[in-house]
DNA sequence: TATTGTTATACTCTATAACTATA
DNA sequence: TATAGTTATAGAGTATAACAATA
């Protein structure tokens, strides 16, 4: 009998495994990584919103906020407002220069997007992404969150 | 402007991890991880390979796959035999238990094949797969071995 | 001296749960 | 009493390097 050949579910695993990494690769030129890539499109995407519904809609634990929050202020990319209603709740929003570095990694991914699909045709790569998106929707993935890696051993 | 929607290194990324917790939630039931599957796999194909050959393949450091070995071995499913002209290396290959379970792990692989492209017809299942080997071999991804998920933070 | 496998250890990461300040 | 955010800590996982046996 043949080796049975990898189906389509390997083959997106490691496709994908393979290109995070080189994304990661990318941004980290920018001193980030693809899950501060997240925080910044998510507070861009939504200025002012607190840290337990970026928590929530990404999927994070609060304390793993914090730590992302507390660099990204640190630097500069992000402030955190007191809410004038509710004291306990910290509104986020991004500074220009976070702003600004949120395009740079969204160019960088735009780069990596076409060195990454380089052996597919345009016609083609419109077919891949068209099954892609109807796969996903068939597993109710959020477009634009990143489900995380948290079963790997 | 539009949100920009994701392309297509984003949804393999994502539905590549989706793909990979879903197939080790299956593969859990047999007390296994997809690593210990890959282990399986490997020594199956190339019985009697040595663990410095097992790490070098599957990109496993010798310690981790110390730790493997131990575990398989412990419940019955590996056997190590001393090399009879070097004495060093230790030949690794699947009990009879062994193999029934990779059986098992790879039924289950068959399963979670299916449902998880369930949204796609036969043809399209074809075509998409077609787009993901060229890409994987476009970018000289080896059959069958995935490149972990050491970059996440 | 170099190599295979093993063990020990230091390091990082994660998750949980305490803690504070507000409500 | 409950909630938002924060801090502290314990557990797991990872990588590195030391080690024993053999070449």
């Amino acid at each position: 009998m043949a080796a049975e050949s990898p189906g389509i579910a390997f083959l997106l695993s490691q496709l994908g495994a393979h290109a995070a990494t080189q994304f990661g690769a990318r941004v980290e030129e920018l001193g980030l990584t693809p899950p501060l890539v997240g925080v910044l499109r998510m507070i861009s995407a939504q200025p002012g919103l607190s840290q337990q519904q970026l928590a929530g809609e990404l999927g994070l634990l609060p304390s793993k906020v914090v730590a992302f929050v507390d660099d990204l202020e640190r630097r500069g990319l992000v402030t955190r407002t007191r809410g004038t209603r509710d004291r306990r709740v910290q509104h986020l929003t991004l500074t220009t220069e976070g702003t600004e570095l949120l395009g740079e990694a969204i160019e960088a991914g735009a780069q990596h997007e076409d060195a990454f699909c380089q052996a597919l045709a345009p016609d083609e790569r419109a077919q891949l992404k068209a099954l892609l998106e109807r796969l996903a929707r068939s597993h109710e993935l959020a477009p634009g969150v990143h489900p995380g890696y948290r079963w790997i051993r």
